[in-house]
DNA sequence: CGCTAAATGCAACTGGGTTGCATCCTCCCG
DNA sequence: CGGGAGGATGCAACCCAGTTGCATTTAGCG
């Protein structure tokens, strides 16, 4: 199944309109394996068909909505997204190398630290990031 | 010893030069208690003595390099930023209120979950964030 | 097929953060 | 204690991620 496809059945599955957009954006999201910055989605899918700026941004708002992306938050400027496949969807850190900027998603994250909130208080979501330096730029930069 | 006597000190430790903005905009951070964004800084100061937007923003950047304040990301257009006293700095996570977005260190965290990295990779800081609804704003909204 | 509400595209805007450069001020050295 | 140098500040202009308003298009229903 390619990632156009299953891309249409999860948008199909939310119930609400199937449109070329939000298609290849979840599509984009899925294939990226990785949490991608709107503007390097817009990049990718310039390359193919065009798609305005706008409506990847209010795409992007809905698919985070409907549970179907994440929205990832680092010390950018700009926010990231990954897709979630909802049957498959786990609990996952991010990795964010200083140094060149990518982003990544750790697998292998046990349960997050149960955090003692104060009286009263309700925590709906935890975000947990690693920062530091990826493989690839580890070995120039001493720290 | 006031705020503004203790910020001189860190300010001064650091061998670098001690000026009425780095004190004032320590001093602030030091008497919040919480994560304050530059536009909270700046109204703060703004009451007392005109410090320049700009001056604030290198300030903060400046104060996060030297360890004496932290930058704290959330799902927010800004950022924010909180006072580190070096010898009582302790791992904290953060606490942000979707609803009233107030930001609020929490305490009590216990040393965050080992990560797996990726072979050659190289963690320098984690960043832990729970969202949610505080206590004022809890009750009201059922989520 | 035709209608209607939802979604898109376009243009203009907002505001947090940055940059360039002239001026000021800390603090070192004599 | 009085320069002098260069780091820090202030000001103006700028950048760019994200938003808003509104006219136009289109998915999907009857």
């Amino acid at each position: 199944m390619t990632s156009q496809d299953l891309a249409e059945e999860l948008v199909r599955n939310t119930g609400a309109r199937v449109t070329r957009p939000r298609i290849q954006v979840l599509s984009t999201l899925l294939q990226a394996q990785r949490a991608l910055t709107h503007h390097e989605i817009e990049r990718r899918l310039r390359r193919t068909r065009g798609i305005d700026r706008v409506t990847i941004y209010r795409v992007l708002e809905w698919l985070t909505r409907k549970g179907l992306a994440h929205r990832v938050v680092l010390g950018e400027r700009s926010w990231r997204f990954d897709a979630v496949i909802p049957q498959r969807a786990h609990r996952h850190a991010h990795f964010h190398c200083d140094h060149c900027g990518t982003v990544e998603c750790l697998e292998g994250v046990k349960e997050p630290p149960k955090v003692r909130l104060p009286q009263g208080y309700r925590g709906d979501d935890i975000e947990l990031t690693v920062k530091g330096a990826c493989a690839r730029c580890a070995p120039q930069r001493a720290r």
